[in-house]
DNA sequence: AGCACGCCGACT
DNA sequence: GTCGGCGTGCTC
C-alpha cells in the first residue's frame, strides 16, 4: 500500500512528528521534522539526552504535549526500507496486550543495531584494465579462466584458475584486475517454488488446497484465515505447509514471503535438508545462536524482501517483512512459544494476530495440538484440518504402563526389571533404544545423611542439582555453579553426603552397570557444546554407533531413527508434580512426542512408561490412545473452573532484592484488587520460587470471564496501586508457568 | 535501556 | 587533595 506522499498539503517545515524509540519509555516521543520529509515508518536517527538512538517514524503531526520550541530535530533519515504500517500496528497491539511499553517491543523489531549503519565493504575483482606488461604462463592461465565479468574474490580467483593467490596479487598491482567494493551482505539464493515435488497423498493434496484457497481473498485485505493442521508424526504436515509456503512465494508478484516459527530445539539438519530438497535453497534462519554478522544479513534481508521463507524461533515474528503472506507454527503447542522474559508473550498467539493483522493465512501445525487451539476450532474460529494417516508404512507404536508399584527397581537404581529387559533384548535385537527423563545431571538433590542438610543455591529457593560429568553443583535457576564439597557444608560430616533421585547421568550410570557392553549416548542441553557436535551426535545415532541414547527433553522432536524401536520413559509423572493448570496437558503432549520416536518405517514400536499412578488420566489416555477422550475431560474440566481458554488469566511477579518492599506493595496491590462479577484475585502468594537470583518474589492471580478487558482492568488497578520504588512488577498475561 | 550527575572511600 | 563506586532520575 506504498502511495505517493502528498505533495498539495505538505506542511512547511520543520514539522512535528511522533518518533518510537526502541528503549523503555512510555510512549513516542515528538521530534521536528527539518525538511527531510518524512513519512511514517521510516528509520531514523534522533537525538536522545546525550545520545543518538534509532527510531521509527510512528506519526505525523505528534502529540503536542511538549511545546514546539522544546523539540529536537530530527538529525538523518536511514536509508532503509520503511518499516510497514502492519509492522508498526503489530508492535503497538503487543506492547497494548502484554502492558509492556511499545519502545519494548520495537526493540524485538530493531534487534540488530548495526543494519542502521553503512554495511562493511569487501573487496573484489574483475578484469578491467590493460594486459600486464610482463606476461607469464601462470598469469595467461588467470586471464583466460575469467569467462565472465563477474567480480571475485583473491582466493577465489586463485582457486578458479588452480594458480597461486600471489599471481592474482600481481595482476592487480599491475592494474589488469581493478577492484571493486561489494557489500559483505549478498542476497541469499531465492527459494524456486516451481520445482518438481513428490506426490501428495489425497489427504496431504485436500490440506494443501485448502490452506491455498486461503490467498484468494487475501489480496481484498481478507486473506486471514487460520487453520490447525493436525496430524500424528510422519504423517506429513511438513509436506502439507510447503505447498502452502509454495503458493506464498508466488503472491505479490512473485516476492511474497513466509515465515516458519519453529521451537528452538526442532530446528534441525533434517528439517533443513527436506527444505532445500523441495525448493532448491535453503530458508533464512533466525534464532538466537547466529552471529552477529549472520543476523545483519538476514535482518536487511528480510527489511528488503530477498528473505523469502524465513526459518526462526519466536523473535522471527517481529522481522519487518516486506512481503509477509503466510505463517506457520509448527509444533504448535510447545511451551516454547511462550516467552518468559523481557516483553512475556505467547509466540503462537501473537503470531495470529499478526496474520490477522496482515491478512494473510496461518497454519498451526501439529500432532498434539494446544487445547487452545482445539477450543478455537470448535468455536469456529479456526478450521481443521487433519492428516489421518502415518505416511509409508510405519505403525504407530504401542504404549504400555510399567506399575512401579508392583514392578519396583532395586533399591538405588530407578530402571525397573521390566524396562531392563526389554531394553536388553532390543539391543540384542539390532535395534535402538532411547531411555526418556527430563532431568538434566545426576541428581537433583543432593542431602547430607547425618543431619539432613539439603544442598541449596545460595541466590534461589531451589536445590543445587549434581552434575557429574562436570563434577559441579548447578542451579538450574540462575546457572550458579560450585565445586561438590567432600563434607557436608552444614555439619562438616566426611562422606557423609548422597545424591537423591535420578538425573539422565544417572540413568546413565545405571545402564553401564547393567550392561557395560551398551554403547551409550547422553544427550542434554548442557552436555551440547555446539550446534555442529550435536548434528555429528544424531549422525552417529542415526549410523547405529549407538545402541541406547539417555535423554532429556531434546531428543523427543524433530529427529527420525528407522532402528529405534523402544522408547523407555523413567519418570513418566514427572511433568504432573507442581500442579500447574497445563501440567497434565503438557505431560501428555511431551509423553506422546517422546513415544512418536518409537518405530518408524518397516519396524513397529513400543513405549514403556514408568509410572505409579497407571490409571491417572494422561497414562490411561496414552496407553489406550484416546487422545479425544483425554481432550475433552481436560476442556471439561477448564471450561467448569472458567480457566484458558474459557477464561483469561493475567500473572503479577512481584520481585526486589528488599523482601520487605517487595511484601508491602503485593499487599498494597491485593487491598485495591478490582473486584466485580467474573473478576477472581487470588494471592498474593509467595511464588513457588520465593527467592530467584537475589531478588524476593511474590505473585498474584488474576482470574477473569472471556468478556472481561483484562487489560483496561491491570492498567486502572496499578495506577490506582502506584508503585514502590525498587520493586518491579512483571506481568504475565496468559501465564504458563507458575513459577 | 543508557548515560550523566552526585555524593562518600582508598590512592597517584 | 583526586579517582571512582553505583544510587536515582531523565531522556521529545
Amino acid at each position: 500500500m506504498a502511495s505517493a506522499r502528498p505533495t498539495n498539503a505538505a506542511p512547511p517545515f520543520p514539522r512535528r512528528i511522533s518518533v518510537l524509540l526502541p528503549v523503555p519509555l512510555d510512549g513516542a516521543f515528538d521530534y521536528l521534522d527539518p525538511g527531510l520529509d518524512l513519512a511514517p515508518g521510516d528509520y531514523v536517527r534522533v537525538p536522545l539526552g546525550h545520545r543518538s538512538v534509532i527510531g521509527v517514524v510512528w506519526g505525523i503531526g505528534g502529540d503536542g504535549k511538549l511545546a514546539l520550541n522544546r523539540l529536537k530535530p530530527v538529525q538523518a533519515r536511514i536509508d532503509l526500507a520503511p518499516m510497514l504500517d502492519v509492522s508498526r500496528r503489530f508492535v503497538s497491539w503487543v506492547a497494548a496486550y502484554t502492558l509492556s511499553d511499545p519502545g519494548s517491543v520495537l526493540k524485538m523489531a530493531m534487534s540488530v543495531p548495526e543494519v542502521f549503519e553503512p554495511t562493511p565493504q569487501r573487496r573484489l575483482y574483475k578484469r578491467g584494465g590493460p594486459a600486464p606488461e610482463r606476461m607469464t604462463r601462470e598469469r595467461e592461465v588467470l586471464l583466460e579462466a575469467l569467462i565472465d565479468d563477474r567480480p571475485r574474490s583473491v582466493r577465489e580467483l586463485a582457486r578458479m584458475a588452480m594458480v597461486g593467490e600471489g599471481v592474482v596479487r600481481g595482476l592487480v598491482d599491475a592494474g589488469t584486475l581493478v577492484g571493486v567494493d561489494v557489500d559483505v551482505d549478498q542476497p541469499y539464493p531465492e527459494p524456486d517454488p516451481t520445482r518438481p515435488r513428490a506426490g501428495l497423498s489425497v489427504a496431504q493434496q485436500t490440506a494443501a488446497d485448502r490452506i491455498i484457497t486461503g490467498f484468494q481473498n487475501a489480496d481484498d485485505g481478507d486473506g486471514f484465515q487460520p487453520f490447525l493442521l493436525e496430524g500424528v508424526t510422519g504423517s506429513g504436515k511438513t509436506e502439507v505447509y510447503f505447498e502452502a509456503i509454495a503458493a506464498a512465494l508466488a503472491q505479490r508478484d512473485g516476492r511474497g514471503q513466509a515465515l516458519v516459527l519453529l521451537p528452538e530445539i526442532a530446528l534441525t539438519a533434517q528439517w533443513l535438508s527436506r527444505f532445500e530438497q523441495r525448493f532448491g535453497a535453503a530458508p533464512v534462519l533466525w534464532h538466537s545462536d547466529l552471529t552477529q554478522s549472520e543476523r545483519r544479513r538476514a535482518w536487511k534481508a528480510v527489511a528488503n524482501g530477498n528473505a523469502r521463507v524465513v526459518v526462526g524461533a519466536r523473535s522471527a515474528l517481529f522481522l519487518p517483512y516486506q512481503a509477509l503472506r503466510l505463517i506457520i507454527v509448527d509444533e504448535e503447542h510447545d511451551q516454547a512459544f511462550k516467552q518468559e522474559d523481557g516483553v512475556i508473550y505467547q509466540a503462537r498467539d501473537m503470531a495470529v494476530v499478526r496474520a490477522q493483522l496482515g491478512a494473510v493465512p496461518i497454519v498451526l501445525a501439529s500432532a498434539t495440538p494446544a487445547l487452545e487451539s482445539i477450543a478455537n476450532v470448535q468455536r469456529g474460529r479456526y478450521q481443521y484440518l487433519e492428516l489421518p494417516d502415518r505416511h509409508g508404512m510405519a505403525q504407530l507404536p504401542d504404549i504400555q504402563a510399567i506399575d512401579m508399584r508392583q514392578n519396583p527397581p532395586a533399591r538405588g537404581t530407578f530402571l525397573s526389571p521390566a524396562l531392563r529387559d526389554a531394553m536388553l533384548k532390543t539391543v540384542a535385537d539390532g535395534e535402538q533404544v532411547l531411555l526418556f527423563l527430563n532431568r538434566r545431571g545426576y541428581a537433583p538433590l543432593t542431602l547430607c545423611r547425618t543431619c539432613g542438610h539439603r544442598i541449596e543455591c545460595p541466590s534461589c529457593d531451589a536445590w543445587l542439582v549434581e552434575h557429574r560429568f562436570a563434577g559441579k553443583l548447578l542451579c538450574h535457576h540462575c546457572g550458579h555453579s560450585e565445586a561438590l564439597p567432600q563434607a557436608c557444608p552444614e555439619c562438616g560430616t566426611e562422606d557423609s553426603l548422597v545424591a537423591c533421585g535420578p538425573g539422565i547421568e544417572r540413568i546413565a550410570e545405571e545402564v553401564a552397570a547393567i550392561a557395560p557392553d551398551l554403547r551409550v549416548m547422553v544427550l542434554s542441553s548442557d552436555l551440547m557444546a555446539s550446534p555442529m557436535r550435536l548434528a555429528a551426535m544424531i549422525q552417529d545415532i542415526s549410523d547405529l554407533k549407538v545402541d541406547c541414547i539417555i535423554g532429556t527433553q531434546m531428543v523427543t522432536k524433530g529427529y527420525h531413527f528407522p532402528k529405534l524401536t523402544l522408547v523407555g520413559v523413567v519418570d513418566a509423572d514427572l511433568g504432573l508434580a507442581g500442579g500447574d493448570l497445563r501440567a497434565a496437558e503438557r505431560t501428555y503432549q511431551q509423553l506422546s512426542q517422546v513415544a512418536g520416536r518409537a518405530g518408524r518405517e518397516e519396524l513397529p514400536g513400543r513405549v514403556l512408561l514408568q509410572t505409579y499412578m497407571p490409571d491417572h488420566p494422561v497414562m490411561a489416555a496414552l496407553i489406550l490412545g484416546d487422545r479425544e477422550r483425554f481432550v475433552s475431560a481436560e476442556l471439561a474440566a477448564r471450561s467448569a473452573q472458567t480457566m484458558p481458554p474459557f477464561g483469561r488469566l493475567a500473572a503479577l511477579i512481584l520481585s526486589g532484592e528488599d523482601a520487605d518492599g517487595v511484601t508491602r506493595q503485593a499487599r498494597r496491590l491485593a487491598a485495591t484488587a478490582p473486584q466485580g462479577d467474573g473478576i477472581t484475585v487470588l494471592g498474593p502468594a509467595p511464588a513457588p520460587l520465593s527467592l530467584l537470583r537475589g531478588r524476593h518474589r511474590w505473585r498474584l492471580l488474576v482470574k477473569a470471564e472471556r468478556a472481561i478487558d483484562l487489560q483496561r482492568l491491570l492498567r486502572q488497578w496499578f495506577a490506582r496501586a502506584g508503585c514502590t520504588k525498587g520493586v518491579r512488577v512483571q506481568i504475565d498475561i496468559d501465564p504458563y508457568s507458575f513459577l
